[in-house]
DNA sequence: CCGGCCCATCGGGGATTCCCCGATGGCGCG
DNA sequence: CGCGCCATCGGGGAATCCCCGATGGGCCGG
């Protein structure tokens, strides 16, 4: 028994989170963790080189964040298991994930156990979710799916307008660093918050922080 | 040799990474961790209990955050030490761990070996921060412990006010919801900022995260 | 015990911003 | 080549913000 551990790159931006986390799985029977990124360019980048069977990704990220790394990483590799790492279990942020291919999804005050069943499940071809997440967000998803698929995702420029939001600057600042008039900022923002379906501007930072789009500092 | 370990409460809201921590924590040599909390009010239970010789403590856990603990906990039992861990490594921050009588404080992307130094540390009496944080922040400290001491810290209004603008609500629903003049609220939020030395709502938003007054999602 | 200090409350009024309307040029795609 | 999406901009009224000042209540030290 055990002729093949299961290979699994870790990617999370803060050292001791990782190590903890490394450490759990190192305890795991036959799991091996072959690297650790620490952004999602380094994941995407080893994961070429180690070809594990799991990725187990942090969301927010410095950088390029989880859900991109997992988009761009599911289109290279497309064998490579992703799994969700976050901190917080909002359905459209569930979805989100599932969106960019991933096989689990783990909020950070799952058990340990939890991590362990969602490891073997997703190499088995399954989908594991934290149980925080209800039946109807998986269920919404599958049915949504045929349909539509990917209809939000921000333009780069709604991005840039939404980092700065989330920053702090004034609607007159984002206009002026940008080149633009009052207005256009003020639509962009106001399509931002559409697209999110967000209605306020403590909404589009928290976003913002959620998606690793800002830091909480800074 | 080794007659006394080191007594560790563990104190972190999000399961999973409580678990990886204790397990790098468990991999020490005459480090003992006697106990896990899951919020503030546990921490402080559980401490009163067991007399640990450290905390470790994340800072942003639902319902009591981890200064508060802090605050409370250096009240309780003065001769416990506590070691702050943090996402972020803003200056303000930080002062604020060491004024509410934190002996540490670690970035969460601090090396594994870090933790270790710094545990080791403040048993000794000896106060440890992430090397990440300038000097300056901790002689800026000391200047000033000896003139104010702890000048700011929001009233218990000023926290209600402000973690229901983080949640996004508008002035005037804020003050429907707690019975007050528009103009009430609008005060109660420029002395926020004042208190804080924040100019903007999302700076606000991010501040009521960085301290766990809210979530990101919700 | 009383004078100061902070907290919580409220208002006026002008500057600023937001919000809902509409509009245009560019660009890719079937 | 029309259709849709993206990025850009404006008008105008409503809402909000910002800087002024003010009041009553509670607590604390002289």
């Amino acid at each position: 028994m055990a002729p093949r551990p299961i290979r699994v790159l870790l990617a999370d931006d803060h050292v001791l989170v990782r190590a903890g986390i490394r450490s759990l799985l190192d305890a795991m029977a036959q799991v091996e963790v072959v690297g650790e990124a620490g952004s999602g360019e380094e994941a995407l980048a080893l994961a070429a080189q180690l070809r594990p069977d799991v990725v187990v990704m942090d969301i927010a990220m410095k950088g390029m964040n989880g859900l991109e790394a997992t988009t761009r990483l599911r289109d290279q590799l497309p064998e490579v298991r992703v799994i969700v790492l976050s901190m917080y279990s909002s359905e459209e942020y569930v979805l989100q994930a599932l969106r960019a291919g991933a096989a689990g999804y783990l909020v950070k005050d799952a058990a340990t156990a939890e991590l362990e069943r969602t490891l073997r499940g997703v190499v088995n071809g399954e989908t594991w979710l934290s149980p925080s997440i209800s039946r109807q967000t998986v269920d919404g998803y599958a049915r949504r799916m045929g349909a539509d698929a990917e209809q939000d995702a921000l333009t780069p420029r709604q991005l840039e307008v939404l980092r700065m939001i989330a920053r702090g600057r004034s609607t007159k600042e984002i206009a002026y660093e940008l080149n633009l008039s009052v207005k256009t900022v003020e639509t962009h923002r106001a399509q931002i918050m559409e697209r999110l379906a967000i209605r306020d501007v403590a909404g589009l930072v928290r976003y913002a922080i959620r998606t690793g789009l800002v830091a909480a500092d800074m």
